[in-house]
DNA sequence: CTGAAAGCGCTTACAG
DNA sequence: CTGAAAGCGCTTACAG
């Protein structure tokens, strides 16, 4: 037999119908044990497999899902977000278990890549991953709704918005960290991110540290925050000497992510400051490099296992037309040395 | 119209035939240049997708590469080795840029994973990452060039070996890092990592080190080297401890990967010694933590750009039967702190 | 340059 | 429990 064999082959060696062939393969009942075994044991020393495009075209379904990654086009060609790369991992382990395939792409923001792979059946369901701003992806993923398409999103629950979305309960991963803080004696807390509408997911975090200060009694000093365009560490090196440059005085900075942390203490040594003698740094993600920054980085961690879990069940729900709502994890503060706490 | 739009939609409403369509859209050059037009403005308008199962099994070819990456049964499951995490990166971007799509699956070594893909036709060709053990993995290569499989793997390129690899020069590299501790005046130096057939890659930076070792006049004391089943911190650390406990006298440490050499330093820290003062330690990969590690580590960097596109490149040049052979990236040396070099 | 027709390899009502 | 037949939505010789 030249190329590879089909139902039909099976078929012929095993003399039924090829009918009784896709059905046995598929596991009906409508099928005699005995035949279904000969028909398997068959199939197996033939090497047969079915093809999942002929499959697929009847069924009208892909038993795949899409994992987009949205990236920001000015970033570095090597460098992808650590932390996305761990929601990756839980993502692929959870698509597997379902028995679904994971087709990944990435994707710049400006790309016009609106439901491409479920209409054209390469996907049944969108994952959609990254930051980027909020009120431009709105737009998308309203298409997106009403186009129909299948899709869950990780990111900031908000208010109103078009889909799904899993994501992390960031008021209180901010409050919680935040409360930290103040409870080492921490007052003059900076805040380096984006608290604007463009970014949902660090102006909650921000809105946790202002609640845990108004519940200590204090009030957040607006000039103690600074805007950071991107997550690097770049970005929150050079945000930290704006702050220093303005003569700010802080005894804490509170980064709305590791990466931007990381690049703040690089600031704060070069100026000559003690982390955390001088002044407490803390970070968000967790990711694999905060443990190695030095001093070791205090984070709050976000549940990537189960956030991956959840996001392919919530999106399986939706594709199967089952009540599928977003849910918010809860986040966990870490301590390390960086906030000069316990484990110093 | 009810559903998705097919190419008989389409065909409806430009007054031509569904072949037409089918070709215009491919940009074949049989069809008139303002037929075409008009099919593409109608099936933008219409939002049409062709469907990929469809189109796929006609073709009898996928337009997808799938990437399996193994790991050990026994790791973590949130762990995944960083330096994958970044060939994955530029494996992704390889795909998109020659329009291919990109399946990706976890694999346990133990698993009977051979051509699964490719011959239910999800994907025409695979890419293999991941370290295991050769001897192991050789049996499934050799399978699957018996099966006519199309595939490309990265690691060490061997002598003999079933199919096509895409390698870093580990022989050179480890030479390279070897020279440099040389030059530094190092000469007890030990080796972390598994030095047998099972495991190529290991083996070949060790026997850089022997020879530049013996470029050098010296000669490899075994009783410096040590394997590591694994390559994690964890196992990177016990195997330091047990160097040390048997009383080995070392001046530096040459670990044949970041992960084992800062489990290494970790080991070295507890018993009071200093790095670089004592021992120097050196790694292998340049994973985004070796510069974080404290001291930062000098290693030996791979160009997992270049080895993605590479590895794209080359399993389509396979799959369109075109010549394809392995090949050997350079490595170089990344100098910081941990090797008492320069940059001190 | 265009159309009618066959066929890619399955799955699944329908009939027995 | 099994088979004959239709059909999923394309692509591509074949004929004009």
């Amino acid at each position: 037999m030249k190329g590879k064999p089909t139902s039909f082959d099976i078929a012929y060696h095993a003399g039924v119908s090829q009918a009784t062939v896709s059905r046995a393969l598929r596991g009906s009942p409508l099928v005699s044990v005995e035949t279904r075994k000969r028909i398997q044991a068959i199939a197996k020393q033939l090497n047969y497999k079915v093809d999942k495009n002929a499959s697929n075209l009847r069924r009208q379904h892909s038993v795949t899902l899409a994992l987009l990654l949205f990236e920001d086009p000015t970033s570095d060609d090597s460098l992808i977000n650590p932390f996305f790369l761990s929601m990756l991992g839980s993502i692929t382990r959870a698509c597997a278990r379902q028995g679904y395939d994971l087709l990944i792409s990435f994707q710049q923001l400006s790309e016009d890549w609106h439901a491409d792979f479920q209409d054209s059946h390469k996907a049944d369901g969108l994952i959609l991953l990254g930051y980027g701003d909020y009120l431009v992806a709105r737009h998308k993923l309203e298409r997106l709704v009403e186009q129909g398409t299948h899709f869950v999103r990780w990111g900031a629950v908000v208010e109103g918005q078009p889909g799904i979305s899993i994501g992390c309960d960031n008021v209180q991963g901010g409050r919680a960290i935040a409360e930290h803080l103040l409870a080492l004696g921490r007052r003059r807390i900076a805040f380096i991110g984006d608290v604007s509408p463009h970014c949902p997911e660090f102006s909650d975090r921000y809105q946790g540290l202002v609640q845990a200060l108004q519940a200590a009694g204090l009030e957040a000093d607006p000039a103690l925050q600074i805007d950071a365009a991107d997550s690097t560490e770049l970005v929150g090196q050079s945000a930290m000497r704006q702050l220093l440059a303005r003569g700010a005085r802080v005894d804490a900075v509170f980064a709305a992510s590791d990466l931007l942390a990381i690049g703040a203490m690089r600031a704060l040594e070069e100026a000559g400051l003690n982390v955390p003698g001088d002044v407490a740094v803390v970070g968000f993600d967790d990711i694999p490099m905060a443990s190695f920054a030095s001093p070791p980085l205090t984070t709050v961690a976000q549940d990537t296992k189960r956030a991956g879990e959840l996001l392919v069940e919530t999106l399986l729900h939706e594709i199967r037309n089952e009540p599928a709502t977003s849910v918010m994890l809860p986040a966990r503060v870490v301590v390390r040395r960086s906030c000069g706490g316990t484990s110093s």
